[in-house]
Order: structure tokens, then C-alpha cells, then sequence
DNA sequence: TGCGCGCCTTGATCCAGATCAAACGCCCCG
DNA sequence: CGGGGCGTTTGATCTGGATCAAGGCGCGCA
């Protein structure tokens, strides 16, 4: 089942987007995922002070936002759309670590240097920040460390999952826990509906559950056929919760 | 290669291993990662307040730490010894997520339980703290918040590159990848040697790599075989640095 | 000294999912 | 309205690693 070591297609760098990062006009002030994310524990002066430091991008479907071995000299703070955090083999096989939402913050390395690379699965924006000027301001804020802190033991804990589902589940079985788990990840920025979009592709579904593009679609294909759930542009209707769960087995 | 359904081996719950917690008469004074654990960020005057509040405790090979879903009301410090966290789905097969060594904070739980199972490995002592006083203790020293987070954070890089282990690397490739990881582990608590002990069984270090007790045998085997390693009682000795670091392919 | 029990190894066979190979459908663009 | 490209689906075949099945080996215990 592992991929073997011939290249694969799975990564694919930015084509035609161009890469110049344009100023956003908005403000912290209207920032739709301020609750949600780690600013929500700062206070009204706090936020003012934190938005002198940002530098606010957009980027393009498949631009990236910076890609692992880099010097990691900026954090970002994603405000909206949905991008996609991976690891290469030299070989080009690829793993997706992670699907980040608006609210998560990125490249919040523990080392000098990204330990993954980011890019754009639709169009998004993002709060960047000087690394040292972030570390500095958090630094002299321990309960937004806190709250990072928080953040990023959550992060271990749907990793250790993740570890779980990549080592022991079968193929049926992560596809119904990845389409459950992006459903709640959806429901906790706001967009809870048994419709769940999935805005990337097959090729990174099967990147990120540690399959091929084809066992995903014959799987996504079979759950439809017996009724589990229904395709839709973009996204999966979950139909049966209760067979879904019990397919979970966990 | 998925292990199916069936009820696998894997799962060992500890067996004669008496759960009788006996307290230790040592102190932080003479703890031996004392320098290598978030401890280290601490003065003397908090390492003597810290010792108040921790409650050290010795398990027997086999004998749980603590279990997965349990309440979290105590975080473990381990100071000798080696334990395995792990994840079962309920049909017993078994995720390893790591194995615990000297100087690991285990149980800094996100959620109100453990997200996963610990249990000792090689005869294991630990401290443990009262999760509530403990956070309460954190909470005003914000030096030492800052050090777990960057802990965390390294912990979450290595979860991250074990998911690609999982997702997307080789049988022969993962065994390749655990030994020199766990090389570099054992060097970062100061046992630095080609000679890579290995306390844990060969079903422990299949669950690690999402891998069946055999596969792991083969593949050792076949790497002794080729000169690359050489199997020793209870590890393994690196031989040929040059090939491994090839088959590693990263 | 011998016996039994846990591991670990080794061999034979099987199968879930990978790989190879076509289509298909849809949207964008000319 | 037609063509071409990209993402997806579907079918046929292959295979790495799982599963099934014996041994072997070392150690503790009687």
C-alpha cells in the first residue's frame, strides 16, 4: 500500500499565481475570527498595539505561504479561506499534516526553520508577523502564551489522532473519520451543517489520509452508493451519522 | 497492510505488576534531569518549591502511569525509565505515540482527560503533580510556560514527521527512521553511542510504526543481514551511518 | 537439569490497497 | 459551439506487507 518511491504528482507548486502579497485595508477591529482565535484572549488596548505589528497577505489558490526548511522569520495568523500544510520526500511523496481554518496560527516553529510548508487551497488572508516582534509581544503577555500553549497541545492531541488513523485504521475507516472530523472542525469556526465542504481535492484527501487519489474516490464513491452520504460540488452530505459513527470504530 | 479489524495482540494490559505507588526518598536536589527537563528554566528557590508540591512515584515494567480517557488530575514528570503513550480503538489494535524518556512532562492534558495511555516500558519514577496546583504554579512563572510551549511545539514537529512516517514511508524506511530517531533520542539524554538500546519489544516497536510484529523482525533481520545494523541483546548497533541516512530518504 | 512460557524468527499464502490504464464530465476559452 | 485540459471516476492487475502457521531460543523456576 505504501507509496513507493517512483515520484508521485502529489505535489504541485504554484502555477500561474503570481506571488505579490497586497496590503489589506481591514483592521483587527472587523476581523470575523478574532473570537476564535488566540486574540481572543486579549484586551481592546492589547488588540491595538497587536495590529501596529501585522503586515496583512492574501494569497492565490496554490501560492504559497512559505514552505518547510525556510528560515521561519514571520507567524501567520489566518483570517479566512483554507490552506494546506504538508512534508515532502525527496522522491515527492507527500504527507499533509494538517488542513489549517481561519483562526489557527502558523509557523509557530520550534525550530529556526518551518517544519512544513503552507500553501493555499482557496484564496486566503493572513496576519503575518515579524517573528521576533510576535515573540517579543508574547513574551510580555503570559496569557496569550497561555492560551498559544493551549492552542498547541490541541494541535498535538488531533496529531496523535491523526498517528492513529495514518497506523492502524483501514482505508474505509479513515475516509469516515476525516469527513466526521472536518464536519466538527467546521461546526467549531461557525459552519455547522451535516453539509461539509471540502474545498480541496481528491489528491490532497489522499495525501492527507495516507492513501491514493484512487481509494479515495472509490471510497467516497461506495459510502454514496449505500446511502452514508451524498456527493455534492465541493463537499459531502452526511446522510447516515449513525452508520458513519459506527464505521468510525473508535 | 492495514491490520484488519480482528482483534489484534497488540493490547497488554500490565498483568502481575502490583499498582502500589511507593514514595521516593530523593529529592530535586540529586534529580539527574534535572538540566535536561522544562525544570532547568527554574531557580534554585522554585526547584524547592516545586518539590512540595510533587508526589515522586516508582512503576514496575507493564504497570500504567495513567489511561486514556481517565480525568487528567495529575501531570508526570519522568525522571527515569522509559514508558510508552499509546491509543487503542476498541477493537484492541494498538497506536504508539511515542515513548517517553527522562525528562519528558507527560499528561499536560488539552482536555479534561488523558488523550492516550502511558505505561512503563523499563521500571519507570516519575513526579507527579496535582494538575490544579500545578497549572497554578505555571501560571505565575511564565518563564517556565514558555519553556513547556516550546516543548510542546518540539513534540508536535516530531508527531508531524511521524505522520509522515506513517502515511507515506516503507516498511524498510520507517525501521531505518526509528532507529536513527531513536539514536538521536537516547544522544539528547546523554547516552550518545552507534549502540542504540532498545528496551522496548518487537510489538511495541511495530504499533510505533504501523507496522506487524513480523514485518519489523523481517526488516531488522534483513538489515543485519546486509551489514547495515547489528542486532545486540536489547538494541541495536548502527554500522553503516552512510546507507542508513540513504534509506531514510528524507 | 529440565520444563514452560514469552518473545522472536522464519516460511507459506493471502488480500487491501497500490499501480496501471482508460474514459468521463465539466468548465473555461477561443 | 467545439476542443482541450484538469480533476475525477472506473476497471484490471499487481504487490508489499498482513495473516496464518510453525519452530527456535533464552530465561526463570521447580
Amino acid at each position: 500500500m505504501t507509496q513507493a518511491p517512483p515520484p508521485s504528482p502529489s505535489p504541485r507548486p504554484a502555477p500561474g499565481a503570481v506571488s505579490v502579497p497586497r496590503r489589506r485595508a481591514s483592521t483587527c477591529e472587523d476581523c470575523t475570527v478574532r473570537e476564535r482565535s488566540a486574540c481572543a484572549c486579549l484586551s481592546h488596548a492589547e488588540i491595538g498595539q497587536l495590529q501596529g505589528l501585522s503586515h496583512p497577505l492574501s494569497f492565490a489558490v496554490r501560492e504559497s505561504l512559505f514552505v518547510e526548511g525556510q528560515r521561519a522569520d514571520a507567524i501567520y495568523s489566518l483570517t479566512s479561506g483554507m490552506a494546506r500544510l504538508y512534508k515532502l520526500l525527496r522522491d515527492g511523496r507527500r504527507q499533509i499534516v494538517g488542513f489549517a481554518l481561519p483562526g489557527e496560527v502558523l509557523g509557530f516553529a520550534s525550530t529556526e526553520t518551518f517544519a512544513f510548508s503552507a500553501d493555499a487551497v482557496t484564496p486566503v488572508v493572513a496576519c503575518a508577523f515579524p517573528r521576533s516582534t510576535y515573540l517579543a509581544f508574547v513574551d510580555t503577555r503570559p496569557h496569550l502564551l497561555r492560551r498559544l500553549h493551549e492552542d498547541t497541545a490541541r494541535e498535538l492531541a488531533l496529531a496523535q489522532e491523526q498517528m492513529l488513523l495514518l497506523g492502524r485504521r483501514t482505508a474505509e475507516e479513515r475516509l469516515v473519520c476525516f469527513l466526521l472530523g472536518m464536519r466538527e472542525r467546521w461546526a467549531r469556526v461557525g459552519r455547522d451543517s451535516p453539509t461539509v465542504a471540502l474545498p480541496m481535492g481528491r489528491q490532497d484527501i489522499a495525501d492527507f489520509l495516507g492513501l491514493t487519489i484512487e481509494t479515495v474516490s472509490r471510497g467516497l464513491n461506495r459510502l454514496a452508493r449505500e446511502g452514508a452520504i451524498l456527493l455534492v460540488p465541493d463537499g459531502v452530505r452526511l446522510l447516515d451519522g449513525e452508520r458513519m459513527a459506527r464505521l468510525a470504530a473508535a
